[in-house]
DNA sequence: TATATATTGTTAATTTGTTGACAAACTTTT
DNA sequence: AAAAGTTTGTCAACAAATTAACAATATATA
């Protein structure tokens, strides 16, 4: 059975991700962990830790080899496969995600956009046309559907999901302002853009 | 000088505050943390820690009054007074995050919407015109600005951000996937939408 | 090729965070 | 008004996460 890996290491995984693609980016070949701490402002001893978890990835004497490192921390992450995605309402939010994944993100691709209001059916957001949420159980037999984000009031957030879920999408990228747990047999990640802003006021506050 | 509150408790206390909201719509007056822990997944003695870090809010025998511990963790997160907002990128999601704000958060005004792209200068979004970035800093002497959103291009962030503090904003809330460490004098609350996505693509990984 | 230097992987020590336990103090019931 | 029941605040125990230390093993240099 596999080891159990901490989520504080899996929240740190993709930050190592972004360095090592900027370190690839700038040409550079290998990398201590003594001197991607002083990029990342960690220990190094963290550093080799958390890459510990995964497997012997460096050499002693040597360092780490950047290309290859950020292969295989892509491939533990998964983003070095396709990842169908469609969004679950296309308001602001909706479609700024939908804009966002489109152009930043290699690995997720946005196949489906859907709303409940009538008056959007068919509009064109870029090169997708807005759907009805009474399309999606055809639309997910048709397309291998991996991610449904939610970007929708968190009144309708529960049952959406729940639909999802029975109709065989297994991961959700929530964006309403409702923890969704509870729900068996699926992957959730909360983006509580709310709660980020209150962390910030926080910090703010206590500053004064 | 006051204690160090750990971030692991910050990041929960929006979580608080959000339950503690819920239960005051639903007319609840008082609340156990026995009962609270069973509502949010979490056990009674880390709800009862944390909140001894601030004060002594409950009662032995009664439990909280909801209204008046929602009240005091909006006062411990500062959004019981009101934090004017510019968003910097009028992009999608600038004007998503825009939008969001507005009508979502109570305690946080948006008041100016800035980019750098000419074609959009005077463009209203909603009831606020997109201004040109040259126009900052006359803004921000005539406006009380506590907290820039930062939604732009990574390779304009850190420089944008330099300026900002500069200008005397000394809070950001970055949704550029750069860090902006090591800037002096400026509270800073990152959004990395990428790392959250790539965090769920790790945890369907994972599951396979 | 031998020696000096660099750097990992891993174990141990330390620090931080979480949970459990319970006396003290309140509320409710009789 | 007394007794029984609840529930907090806090201390102590435990668990998890982070940092430090260092032997093992590579690279770089002379």
């Amino acid at each position: 059975m596999d080891k159990q890996i901490s989520q504080a290491v899996i929240r740190r995984l993709p930050r190592y991700y972004r360095y090592l693609g900027e370190l690839l980016d700038d040409g550079v070949e290998r990398i201590s962990s003594n001197d991607l701490s002083k990029r990342m402002h960690v220990t190094a001893s963290q550093i080799r830790q958390d890459l510990n978890n995964f497997g012997g990835f460096g050499q002693q004497g040597y360092g780490y080899n950047v290309a290859y490192l950020h292969d295989e921390i892509g491939n533990i992450l998964g983003v070095n496969e396709v990842h169908n995605v469609i969004v679950i309402g296309a308001g602001n939010l909706g479609q700024a995600i939908a804009g966002y994944v489109k152009f930043e993100r290699v690995g997720f691709k946005i196949i489906g956009l859907f709303d409940t209001n009538p008056e959007l059916k068919g509009k064109m957001v870029r090169d997708l046309p807005i759907q009805m949420l009474d399309e999606l159980p055809e639309f997910i037999k048709n397309n291998d559907v991996e991610i449904a984000a939610l970007t929708l009031p968190k009144a309708n957030a529960k049952s959406t999901a729940l639909k999802l879920v029975s109709l065989g999408v297994h991961a959700i990228w929530n964006f309403a302002h409702v923890d969704l747990d509870d729900i068996p047999d699926v992957v959730i990640e909360n983006v509580h853009l709310s709660d980020s802003l209150m962390q910030l006021s926080y910090n703010i506050t206590k500053q004064k």
